[in-house]
DNA sequence: GCAACGTAGTTTCATTATGCAACCATTGGA
DNA sequence: TCCAATGGTTGCATAATGAAACTACGTTGC
C-alpha cells in the first residue's frame, strides 16, 4: 500500500550519495490497481487528452488548440501516454508525412473512467448549470444511464456490498 | 472547452501590473464535466484519500500512515476535499476531542470512479500479477461485474454509440 | 529550386506544487 | 504535573508546470 519513491540519483560523479534527491511520489509498482491507474493517467491533462482522442482528435496541433495547453507539456504527456501504451503514433492518415496519435485498445478502455467522472460531476457538482453538454445515446438522443455496479449474477451492489479480497495466486500448469 | 487560468496577482503594491503571474491551469468554471471533476479530485492523492475513506479511515493519522504521504500535503488535500464538499469534519466519534474526516454523499458518489480506475488496471495493466487485490461481491465472494454503459432502455452502448449534446436550457417557471 | 509558411516539437526561464524534516499546539494518560 | 501521541504548520530543497522564444522539418507557391 505504501507508495514508494522515485529516486532520481543519476550517479554521475563519485560523490558519497548522502544527497537523497527523493521527490515526487510514484505509484509505479504499487499493489493497488487504483494507484496504478493514477500512475498512468492521474494527472491534470492525460484524461482530457484521452477524452479528445475518443472524439477523434489525432494531431498534435489539434490537441494543443482544443485543450489550450502549453506545447511542451503536451509533448511530455503524449510521450508518456505512448510509453504507457494508451496512445500509439501512426505514420500518417491524410497522406501527409506527419504522424498522428491514435488510441490503443487500452486507451479506448478508459472510456468508463471518463463516463464515471462525467456522471459524478452531473450528479454532485455545485453549479450543474455551468455544464455545457450531456452524454446521450446516439440512437435515441436520450441521456446514458448511470453506471451501476453489479454482481456476476446481476444484483445491484452498493459500496457496502463489496469487499477486497487478496488476488488468488496465479494458476500454474501441472501443479 | 478552453480551460482558463488562475491569476494569483495579489495586488499588494502599486506596481503597474505588467507582470502576468499566470500559473497552474485551473478547470474551475470549465464547461466540461470531466474537467470539473478533475478540478476537484484530479490530483495524485485525492482519489486515494477517498478510497481509504470508503474503507473506513477517518483520522488524520490513519490517512497519513496508510498512504505514507507527507503531512503538509495531506493537510492541504483534506482541506480542499472539505472545501469541495467531498469530506466533512465530524466533531468526534470515539469520545475523544479530536475531529474526523468523513465522506459526504458526494464523496461516496465517487465510488464508481474508483471502480472504473480499478477495472481499467485489472484489464489493461502490463503487470497484472502485481495487483494485490480484487473487488468482490461480499455475498458471493465473486468478482464484481465490469461496469457497462447502457441506454435508458437497457441497450449496451459502446463509445461510438454515444454522442454529446448541448445541455438543454434550464426550465424556468411560467415562461 | 527556393522562399514563405505551417506543423511539431525543444529550450529557457519563471513560478507553483510537492516532499521531507523540524517545529509547535492540544489532547490524553499516568 | 509531566510526558507522549495527535494533528497539524513552517522552512527549505527539488520537481513539475506554463508562457514564450526558438528550432527543425514538411508543404506550398512561384
Amino acid at each position: 500500500m505504501q507508495p514508494h519513491k522515485r529516486v532520481i540519483d543519476a550517479g554521475i560523479g563519485g560523490h558519497d550519495g548522502t544527497e537523497t534527491m527523493v521527490k515526487r511520489t510514484s505509484f509505479e509498482g504499487d499493489a493497488c490497481p487504483i494507484a496504478r491507474s493514477l500512475e498512468a493517467i492521474g494527472d491534470w491533462w492525460s484524461l482530457l487528452i484521452i477524452r479528445e482522442a475518443l472524439f477523434g482528435l489525432r494531431r498534435f496541433g489539434e490537441f494543443q488548440s482544443k485543450l489550450g495547453m502549453a506545447k511542451n507539456i503536451l509533448a511530455v504527456r503524449l510521450r508518456a501516454l505512448v510509453d504507457h501504451g494508451i496512445l500509439a503514433t501512426a505514420p500518417a492518415s491524410d497522406g501527409s508525412a506527419y504522424s498522428e496519435y491514435v488510441l490503443t485498445p487500452k486507451g479506448r478502455g478508459a472510456f468508463p473512467i471518463l463516463v464515471a467522472l462525467r456522471q459524478w460531476s452531473e450528479e454532485f457538482d455545485d453549479h450543474p448549470e455551468e455544464i455545457a453538454t450531456i452524454l446521450v445515446d446516439r440512437a435515441k438522443g436520450r441521456p446514458v444511464k448511470k453506471l451501476e455496479m453489479r454482481a456476476e449474477d446481476g444484483r445491484l451492489l452498493t459500496p457496502a456490498d463489496t469487499m477486497l479480497k487478496p488476488r488468488p495466486a496465479p494458476r500454474r500448469r501441472s501443479d
